[in-house]
DNA sequence: AAGGACCGCAACCGCCCGAAG
DNA sequence: TCTTCGGGCGGTTGCGGTCCT
């Protein structure tokens, strides 16, 4: 009956690696792999840490292309995206984004992202002395040939945020955004092995336009999954478009307007929301297993048709409303958590 | 120069779920 | 069928670095 404990918590150590755990570590990965057990490795390994200390280790920071560094603005905006419709499934926004980790992005967005978003103030008074992020109203703004235009207060962002009604579009003095929608359907079989990820962000609108439409799609599409991606699964769920070599993407293709990919996955379809391109669909699927997209929405937003592109205040607001509404205030984390679940 | 405040990040903690026994 | 484990995930913490006074 059960199993042996997984390791001798009194007998292992905690605390900062140390550049020969690093080293023996990634050895013993490269030479012999994970074997599947990571509870079983560390002894293997010659290392005196528990086996999820070991994962963690070399999931966040050994593995190979691992990204670290600064968020560009394009990684900011699928952040962003992603979070207002998921809400903190790190571990699928981390698999839209190679090379980054869920550990990161989630670090990411509580320390940088979050405030830059809300346009919060700095706590103290001095100067911010790390990297200067632009404001995500200028991040939104911020023409593709990167103008240097001075963000305007975040306050008061429908100055230079307008909805075009006519043709689901934000338009700002230096860009505008087409409107995606994208649909999860929660009526497939097998969660384990169906699951998709975002298939579109927020895109420069100029980049979806005309003849290069079609393959800037494709990159982005391509982008997510190009290579080992960094959730913190194991890998198996992190190449989830990448994996899809096979993947269809239906350009201009039948659309499930439902969201149901013939009842057994889950789909999602990202439409271009003006008339001219409302006969182009791009429909993704994939046979990863990012459980979160097969569990209830911690929003209650599965099965709808949620629209992927927001303006600095749309993103705001269903952040807002969706997921956290009180996150930025520490005081109200427990009616946070009464809320998530 | 020293102390305090703040920030970012690596790592830990605890929970959940499916698998193993 | 029940118990326990292993893997995975999100939330939280603590430490070290940086900046301000």
């Amino acid at each position: 009956m059960g199993r042996a404990p997984c390791c001798d918590k009194a007998n292992v150590k905690k605390g900062p690696w140390s550049p020969e755990e690093d080293a023996k570590l990634k050895e013993h990965i490269e030479k012999q792999g994970t074997g599947g057990n990571w509870i079983a490795l560390p002894p293997k390994a010659g290392l005196k840490r528990c086996g999820k200390s070991c994962r963690l280790r070399w999931l966040n920071y050994l593995r190979p292309n691992i990204k670290h560094g600064e968020f560009s603005d394009d990684e900011d905006r699928i952040i962003c995206t992603l979070y207002a419709s998921i809400g903190s499934r790190w571990s699928i926004i981390a698999a839209q984004l190679p090379g980054r980790t869920d550990n990161d992005i989630k670090n990411y967005w509580n320390t940088k992202l979050k405030k830059k978003l809300f346009g919060m103030a700095p706590q103290s008074h001095r100067k911010p002395h790390h990297v200067h992020h632009a404001s995500f109203s200028s991040l939104l703004q911020s023409s593709s040939t990167s103008s240097p235009s001075p963000s305007p207060p975040l306050s008061s962002p429908s100055s230079t945020l307008l909805y075009n009604c006519s043709n689901n579009t934000y338009n700002t003095p230096a860009r505008s955004f087409r409107c995606f929608e994208v649909s999860y359907s929660s009526n497939f079989s097998n969660s384990s092995a169906s699951c998709v990820t975002a298939a579109s962000v927020l895109q420069p609108r100029e980049s979806l336009l005309g003849p290069t439409q079609h393959y800037r799609l494709q990159d982005g599409l391509q982008m997510f999954g190009g290579e080992a991606s960094c959730s913190s699964s194991d890998g198996s769920c992190s190449n989830q478009i990448s994996q899809n070599k096979e993947l269809e993407y239906e350009y201009g293709g039948a659309r499930g307007s439902n969201g149901a990919n013939n009842g057994e996955q889950m789909g999602m379809h990202s439409y271009f929301c003006n008339e001219a391109d409302e006969s182009q669909t791009l429909m993704a699927s994939n046979g990863g297993c990012a459980n979160g997209w097969s569990e209830k929405s911690s929003n209650g937003l599965w099965g709808e048709t949620v629209p992927l592109d927001y303006g600095f205040e749309e993103i705001k607001q269903l952040i807002c409303t969706s997921s956290c509404s009180s996150f930025i205030f520490d005081e109200n984390k427990a009616e946070e958590k009464v809320m998530y679940y």
